[in-house]
DNA sequence: CGTTTATATATAGGCTCTAAATTTAGAATC
DNA sequence: GATTCTAAATTTAGAGCCTATATATAAACG
């Protein structure tokens, strides 16, 4: 996404307008509904401003008001609300093996979901063909129509920069590129705003998973490879070729060696235990043509199989080592630990936090996801809502009142 | 540095006029001498405008006018000039061995300079002591009065905050911080503005370095211990508690194993090949008491001598992981090597690049810093700078003009 | 039914900016 | 040396925005 070439911003009278309309606006995404009087503590503007602002942004569609208060003594209070519904967003979640896309409204609410697997997906063209039909069908159970949305937010598994812009060496992903938030915009007319999956799982767990009130965090996505989303005062790193958070530094730490993530990990060494006629381990009754999934080791060793719990700890070893560079090279307030198996990973939370123990005193505190496989498409709601009320008072709303 | 507790800043009529004097206030410090109409252009305003800014300005002492221009035919425009004698700022670096004061004037010219040792040092205040001793013969000899001077930015080796509090369990540190932002201020006046040592060299080499384009950059001090700077988009990172930049990791890199530098590399590898009798080496002739210092292996290796080629080149491969590291996992646009034996890094860079591309196909630029050991008090100059900038309009010149 | 109370609305005044008209200071020209 | 030209400064008028103050309004209370 290119950005629009504004003008240098000149401070104008008018730009005060926009100004505290922004701020009385962010107001009230973030409370449900306010009263005059609330919103001049909240904005410290003065009760003239706040109701001018208010009519104003009343007429572009973005606040209605309710039927006035009546709560004590005193003239009833003019009430008014967000209007969550002059628009909508998608979040949209392109990964390797299924594309999902969520629909939003401006308050955040998921409205209508979907999904579709990209199994046996070959072509650009096919793939972008995916985003759309998921898109399409999404749209049609919310009852949304194109004009009606005002952005997208779409998580991929590349590097993406500040602007949006894909950049891997990789001509699949660079035609992909191309080809992708061009023809989606051409087809909807919303724009789409490309970011990396990592990075928008970090917004997503900063919005409305584990770490809500926490502005420097790590997100370490750990399902079929270690990916990771950095975050500094509230701010999402992406470095100057959007490569930021990438672990191909796993490579040369002592005892991890590679950027295989837990899932995989757990797959593979089940998968090896069952083959080693050596090994006793209850994982060979569950194994279908020799081999098992992650989530059967992982419930193996909850139910007491030894192997597949040594696999768990050796796991936890791993990821500690992971944890523990990040840790102190970002100092992090909190590490999150998302992806496919996020849930099972809690297992893991002890035996890591005492290894993470012995390679710093500080240690981030660690997390694991609770947004389970939603945790990209959360974030690229949050992406999309960003750009939203970024521009806010530069967008058309289709559905102004009278 | 405990910030003023402002206000929710709201937008009045009286904030643009703040907002385009920092706007023409920010033209003129970086350039030397502007026009009327050139300022126009600069920052889109009216020329009533302009010129009702820069009388402000000029009462306010932050910028002066000359005579007017008389260049081409028409009225002879006005002509203003920041006023870069309007106050002056101290970069202080506090390093383990030796403690080093700049004075510098607005515009960052440095117009003195004192250093000391630190050596024999042991408690809280004995430091703070040389601090201020150090700052005193610097002041003096610039002829500046405590009075003029507007901030001091100070660098130290320990995680610094970002509202500049040194945060570390050691008890040295955690009284010598309780003692000297304050005492500095109390004997001198002036805030004094706290960061990481290896953050300051960043803004240093962001400002006056090889990084002066580059907005996504790390700097690695690495004299006698490694220790680094992150930016991200022009911006430094801190984490949660400071630690950001911390190297910790390193004993998790194989091949690495500790944070030793590469000076202390170099002494340590130098005198034992010294002390091993079966080895043939110049060095030898070198020592004394048989011990060799860093500059005396990269020196011999200069001259040809094999083991300590060998020395460097162990150094380069240990290097080359550090910056593939970092340059995977931030990257930056350039790593820049800093710190005592910087110049003498250069050697080592052809070898260095040649590591790094076997562990990444897109590797960072690598240069090699250019300051010296002014790399901290510079970049010490520039934090203070950024402090004066932003509070301009707030701060009261000592030397108001008539 | 008037008082109390909290809030909404209206009015006056002061900043700030832009835009357009007017003045000014020097150079070029006659 | 007076006139013209030019680019820039200065002045004036106008409009947007905010604050502060005064006034009006809609309920609850006694």
């Amino acid at each position: 996404m290119a950005k629009p070439p504004t003008t240098p911003p000149t401070a104008t009278p008018t730009m005060l307008r926009r100004v505290n309309a922004g701020k009385v606006l962010g107001v009230l995404t973030r409370a449900r509904v306010m009263t005059g009087t609330g919103l001049i503590e909240a904005t410290g503007l003065t009760r003239a401003t706040v109701h001018a602002v208010c009519n104003d942004l009343i007429s572009m569609g973005w606040v209605v008001e309710l039927d006035p208060g009546r709560t004590s003594v005193g003239r009833p209070s003019r009430r008014f609300e967000f209007n969550s519904h002059a628009g909508y967003v998608l979040g949209i979640d392109i990964g390797a093996a299924k594309t999902t896309v969520l629909v939003s409204d401006l308050r955040g609410e998921t409205v209508a979901k979907a999904g579709r697997s990209a199994a046996g997906v070959k072509t650009p063209s096919e793939r972008t063909e995916i985003v759309h039909e998921t898109v399409v069908e999404a749209l049609a159970s919310a009852e949304v129509s194109d004009a009606q949305v005002l952005a997208a937010g779409a998580g991929v598994a590349a590097p993406v920069d500040r602007d949006g812009n894909i950049l891997v060496d990789d001509e699949f992903w660079r035609r992909f590129d191309a080809g992708l938030a061009q023809r989606l915009t051409e087809l909807h007319g919303w724009p789409v705003l490309l970011e990396n999956d990592a990075n928008l799982a970090t917004l997503g767990e900063h919005w409305r998973g584990e770490a809500r009130n926490v502005d420097d965090l790590v997100v370490l996505l750990a399902g079929e490879r270690f990916g990771s989303g950095l975050m500094d005062s509230g701010r999402l790193l992406h470095g100057s070729r959007g490569g930021a958070g990438e672990m191909v530094f796993l490579k040369l730490i002592e005892g991890v060696g590679d950027t295989h993530g837990i899932a995989r990990i757990a797959r593979e060494n089940g998968t090896a235990a069952v083959a080693d006629e050596a090994v006793h381990t209850s994982l060979r009754d569950l194994a279908t043509d020799g081999e098992v999934t992650a989530e059967q080791v992982f419930r193996a060793a909850a139910d007491g199989d030894k192997v597949a719990q040594g696999i768990l700890q050796d796991i936890a070893a791993r990821t500690a080592r992971v944890v523990a560079t990040l840790g102190t090279l970002f100092n992090p307030e909190l590490v999150v630990l998302g992806g496919a198996v996020a849930e099972a990973a809690a297992a893991l939370l002890p035996d890591l936090e005492a290894h993470l123990a012995r390679y710093t005193s500080t240690p981030p505190r660690v997390a694991v996801s609770s947004l389970g496989d939603a945790i990209v498409s959360v974030g690229a709601v949050r992406h999309a809502l960003n750009y939203v009320e970024q521009h806010a008072l530069d967008l058309e709303l289709s559905c102004r009142p009278v």
